[in-house]
DNA sequence: GCTTGACCTAGAGTGACTTCAGGGCGGTAG
DNA sequence: CTACCGCCCTGAAGTCACTCTAGGTCAAGC
């Protein structure tokens, strides 16, 4: 599977994806005989997880970390649940925050809707 | 109200207010005798606002324009309404993003807790 | 054989802060 | 009175995580 293909997949760019590379959260990448990259299911399956990782705040340097110690084996297993642990209070954090900003937002259009027929129904 | 008030108050850091100062979010803020700024209710209360588009996405411009809109009276209502409804969409796009995120992660601490039980239970 | 399109690298640019360096003012402890 | 502390000021440099640009390779189609 080459770059553009990997990206679709993933729902990262293909610049994102080159750079994680070179920062290390991936191995480095098969190539084929033209010099370009093939992802393999495995690559794949890392980039999706470090899509959903980076769209709801983890830095990159924790996701390297998590890569790193995914490579040690099995002795670092309980770090990395207590990494995802810790990912997972943010989601909770990340949440309230989605809520309070919608319930102002549908606050605030409820009252634009109502300015906006008053103001239509001003005579002139 | 000093800045480290107005910092607390809407969840922003001092740095951050002075920028948003500076970007021309807020209108130039009211200065004691000693130069220091003084936050009105006003104030504020548009940097809640401000706090809670940010926290959920919305880029500055956007932010600024939304400010620009505000200053310039009633006939902005339904613009100001659509950019906002425009960000209920980024707000349900962020709600997605958190879902599949927190499957994700529910699924794989549930995998580690198991992994780790097998490691403790390995004989030697 | 020439163009097109997807890929390559190295490096510059961007958005939104954050940190730093250097300095002022007001209160209080010595 | 002055030394120090804490909070504030400005302008500039630094950081994070991309994103875009310039210049180049290569296989495939016309």
């Amino acid at each position: 599977m080459k770059i553009a293909e990997a990206a679709a997949a993933s729902d990262l760019s293909v610049d994102t994806i080159r750079f994680y590379e070179g920062e290390g959260l991936l191995d480095p990448v098969a190539r084929g005989s033209d010099g370009h990259r093939r992802f393999s299911p495995r690559d794949l399956r890392w980039l999706s997880l470090f899509q959903k990782l980076r769209a709801t705040g983890m830095p990159l340097a924790e996701m390297k970390r998590y890569a790193d110690l995914a490579r040690a084996g099995e002795a670092t297993y309980t770090e990395r649940r207590e990494m995802l642990e810790a990912h997972q209070g943010r989601l909770a954090a990340q949440q309230a925050k989605i809520d309070a900003c919608r319930s102002l937002l549908d606050e605030k259009v409820r009252i634009y809707r109502g300015l906006e027929e008053e103001v239509a129904g001003k005579p002139g």
